[in-house]
DNA sequence: ACTGCCATGTGAAATGGTTCACAAGAAGTA
DNA sequence: TACTTCTTGTGAACCATTTCACATGGCAGT
């Protein structure tokens, strides 16, 4: 009985999981399929049918018993559960390596993430062109996210500057930020912050191969 | 003393807190500090002391009681867990925009990972240089790959041709993969693969805002 | 040496997440 | 209508991770 107020907490792995899922009804869209099952669903993403449905449950029921769920109607509730189903305007800020990469990743537009401000704070990148979008003077981020009505930002930003960056980021009014920087920034309890660290799923690797894979002893 | 046959399974977060753990380290010995405490550890890191202790103790004892932990010690002693007190010789394949930012990538070869090889099937690359590397054309792969002795390496390629590129990564010996593509790839058994998935991250953003975080939206 | 204080290391308890197992619903067939 | 097959949705069981709580050991000051 889902009451309007009743909000279970939902584990941060379920949601991973919705994107996987989201990702795969995309490719049955395309392939033309009507329906999918648990099972075959579990299957392209290497988890099991159980997960799946339990995952899927604390949202509502939206398969039919016999015959599984039709791809494109699951594909359109995940959508709204993730909220994705509407355009998220983006601001960007740094300019740099990483963020030149991040203006011209596809995925991004894709799931309706759409950068459409570039911050940075240096003389020689602002006012260049990326990807149609004139680079700003990190200096009127306050004003031009005001302006534009942004709520969601992406850091790629030295670690030194980040925490700096991220208090006018707040000031600023936006509440959801993903960043870059290998640092683990403060911000308000009602901000959304998540972190992309890509060393650390490296380190992960290293670790895998020096310790599960190495010289293999008898078990 | 080094736990060789007992090879409890640890715990995939374990291991992505001791990168944490190894940042913040790191910064402390920045700072001078000579020692410090669970306490002090997560706090930098937005945990528990507790948590800190016990995914210590699943390597060994490095503190003492009444004191806390060596810096110095402890960041030696994570990197060695972590296998990351060596230098690893990595491949990028794939040097479009996510691609040619990774070989800038600073954070990369602080933690002692060099990528070494660059490979594209793209004509226009195959020769042009990033940061000192040449392009390789990647039907040289198996041979090169080879001859460097390279056991890791970062996909940075379209998902459509990811899986392709990854069973010849995977002939040549290969035994760490790192995939930015947003597809399940398979890979053998004695093979690690992680995916970095950078949409996710926004979409989990996208589903706090919506749900968590309440309609703040007058438009 | 004694006392007070502090912070580790770790079993045990609590919490959270995953898998199991099965009742029940839907569609097709006779 | 009755029967078969298929697959969902979901409590309950199981397993993993986190937190608790405290005995233990080290250090400093007297």
């Amino acid at each position: 009985m889902p009451s309007s107020g009743s909000r279970k907490r939902i584990s941060e792995s379920t949601i991973h999981r919705l994107s996987l899922y989201y990702r795969t009804l995309s490719l049955l869209e395309k392939e033309n399929y009507e329906t999918v099952s648990s099972k075959e669903l579990a299957k392209r993403e290497k988890l099991t049918p159980a997960q799946v449905r339990k995952d899927l449950s604390f949202f509502g029921s939206f398969g039919t018993r016999g015959l599984g769920y039709n791809v494109n109607e699951l594909k359109s509730k995940i959508e709204s559960i993730l909220g994705i189903n509407r355009d998220w305007k983006v601001a960007l800020i740094g300019v740099g390596n990483i963020g030149s990469a991040l203006v011209s990743y596809k995925e991004f537009a894709k799931q309706g993430f759409h950068i459409v401000k570039l911050f940075d704070n240096d003389q020689r990148k602002i006012g260049s062109n990326h990807k149609g979008i004139t680079v700003s003077d990190i200096k009127d981020l306050d004003m031009e996210v005001k302006e534009a009505n942004i709520t969601m930002v992406i850091l790629a930003v030295p670690a030194t500057v980040a925490q700096y960056i991220v208090d006018d980021v707040v000031k600023a009014g936006v509440t959801a930020i993903l960043n870059f920087a290998p640092i683990n920034l403060r911000v308000p309890p009602f901000v959304h912050l998540r972190n992309e660290n890509m060393s650390m799923e490296l380190e992960y690797l290293s670790f895998a191969m020096v310790n599960n894979h190495a010289p293999k002893k008898s078990k």
